[in-house]
DNA sequence: AGGAAACTTGCGCGTTTGCGCAAGAACTGA
DNA sequence: TCAGTTCTTGCGCAAACGCGCAAGTTTCCT
């Protein structure tokens, strides 16, 4: 069950979405961050990736909308987290076909 | 290894390529056309898909720079098809994680 | 209430993307 | 060689994207 028989377009529509949130390196970064399966703050992700904060936001709530991660607020400060476990199957799948190797 | 440990710039570039490369509803109807392995044509792609000639041709341009299909002549026809076993885990993933569900 | 910290939203700018159309290139068959 | 088929490439346009900056919102602390 490698690829659904025949998805519907809208299914194929929230596909692309998906994939477009992960078209970007920033992104893949956050999402590498993530992968732990721990929670970080917007300004801790911008600091790691290199890019200002509003930018961060755009970049985060990118991947919310595509529903890769979630977000909740604690105190003032929000922390967002990789929503399924799918998804690091997914970015590990994206990485086997972009080439990259695992070292060892 | 669902995820890389710690892929480089040049890593994460490359996923992005190939993540944009998905991110089109046409394409991802191209490699549902082509998930069973087989070859077709540009011109049967664009008339299943419902474009153009020239815009599949780009379309398949794309998919193809990105190392996700193949192609070949014979005769006056170009044969496209999926490049790698891993695309179809990747296409698959995708799905999953954009919410699709196999039937069954 | 006032101020600071953390995040989100709005706006303008340059770049990229997908599309339609026309023209070019590669191969076939007469 | 000449016409026909198949695919690719170039061009112009409208829409979307990522970014930087300023302003707004939410929360916490005193």
């Amino acid at each position: 069950m490698a690829v659904a028989a025949s998805p519907t377009e809208a299914q194929r529509d929230r596909s692309a979405v998906v994939a477009r949130a992960l078209a970007d390196p920033k992104r893949l970064f956050v999402l590498e961050n993530l992968a732990d399966g721990g929670e970080r703050s917007v300004g801790d992700l911008s600091r790691c990736v290199g890019c200002q904060v509003p930018n961060m936001s755009q970049h985060l709530a990118v991947l919310r909308a595509a529903g890769i991660v979630t977000s909740r607020r604690q105190g003032s400060t929000v922390l967002y987290r990789i929503a399924d476990r799918s998804v690091l199957d997914l970015v590990g799948a994206l990485q086997r076909v972009a080439g990259d190797r695992v070292a060892g």
